[in-house]
DNA sequence: GTAATTATTTAGATAAACCTAAAAATATAT
DNA sequence: ATATATTTTTAGGTTTATCTAAATAATTAC
């Protein structure tokens, strides 16, 4: 299709990540400070980017990814993603122990590995941090985490985010399992106070308050 | 322990496997033919990698690997190995489609992540070629490939060499599904004929003569 | 034991991905 | 609107891993 450098595809993926948050145009420095390099070095990346048509660049005015060039950050945010599943389902790694070693399993190029890894799997739809995983086409669905409390019974998220970040609930959360990246199934909601029954991704069970599912956002799963 | 670049660790590992095979002193010409590299390029490498303590070197004399660099060598084998047992074990690779991948994936840092990998495939002794794989201390059985007729009622083996390669041969073992990496269970050996009922990894069960079986090198598992 | 051949090293280049320092363009502030 | 500050680019280096061509050492052949 086109072939890329590791550090090609690393700033492909930088830009693609600055886009989706800030809004579309990306800069120079920008870049710069999310890659840990010079502005200087960003500038000659973005010419040789340009030159091999991945990105559209006008001087001083910013970078925008073309069509293709999306096409290969998503290719390389799927593989970063299925990798970190990878990590935590088979080979018990802590949620937060993953990225690192995703950033270099990320540029394994082999189609057939991702795609037997794909099925290995079992087709996840989500990383261990809650983030979606782009299919072969590049596509995912972009949910919104909901909170806890607004899951229907039966159905399952992935923790993504603690709103009440206090030492005590913090502390509270481990007791319990609960971290960023956990699993999470709606067992049963009790109308009465709006407490819930959960079931985590290791079977554990457990039941808690409104309170607290209130401040936790999830990625529901489909 | 130091830290080698993806280049340095596939000269010491080429350095390793031809002093295995040729007999200790390995030449600038035949590291330059395996890796694929020009004679002089790798005699600037044998000067970085003799000042990073890895190699012993005098000018002209050729190579050897320090304890060091012998160590460092078998670690990236070890991890070669022991992707390739992922990759035909979990990922149904064929043993002839790992090499590649598994060149790539070697080089991948994170001791975490081979302990658990090696945890996951339950330790393997051998790889799909059934080469050895180094423990985490470099050492592993050197055990000298059988024919599959010596070996002994209810010991397994991993096919490493097939001695009779006439095309009819190959056809009738392609029929079977026996190839190189295939793992055989010796079910039963008749006396009478020298024949044996063998199993295949994934569950066969056939009836093979004794000319078959002598023509079949098997490394026998402990 | 000298000559021819082969192996190895050195010298000098190149491409990729960085860097620092200086110049040029753009944005901001009064 | 001009001066100041910020951002971005350019110019010129560095390091790593490669190359070609030329020089030198070692081996082999007669
Ligand atoms: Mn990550
Ligand atoms: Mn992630
Ligand atoms: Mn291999
Ligand atoms: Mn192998």
């Amino acid at each position: 299709m086109i072939n890329l450098s590791y550090s090609e595809e690393n700033y492909l993926k930088a830009i693609y990540h600055l886009a989706v948050n800030g809004n579309g145009k990306v800069t120079t420095n920008s870049i710069s400070e999310k890659l840990l390099t010079k502005p200087a070095s960003v500038s000659d990346m973005i010419r040789k980017l340009s030159d091999k048509g991945v990105i559209n660049y006008k001087k001083y005015q910013g970078v925008h990814l073309t069509r293709l060039g999306k096409q290969m950050a998503l290719k390389v945010i799927r593989k970063h993603r299925l990798w970190e599943v990878f990590l935590v389902e088979k080979l018990n790694f802590n949620w937060d122990e993953v990225h690192e070693v995703a950033e270099q399993l990320e540029h394994i190029k082999s189609p057939l590995l991702i795609k037997r890894l794909d099925e290995f799997l079992k087709f996840p739809k989500y990383d261990p941090h809650g983030d979606p995983i782009p299919d072969e086409n590049g596509d995912f669905a972009e949910s919104q985490p909901i909170e806890l409390n607004e899951m229907g019974e039966g159905n399952s998220g992935i923790l993504v985010t603690i709103k009440d970040t206090s030492a005590p609930f913090l502390k509270y959360l481990d007791k319990l399992s609960i971290h960023p990246g956990v699993k999470i199934k709606v067992v049963e909601k009790i109308e009465y106070d709006g407490s819930m029954q959960i079931e985590l991704s290791k079977g554990k069970v457990m039941h808690i308050s409104k309170e607290v599912s209130g401040n936790l956002l999830v990625t529901e799963e489909l």
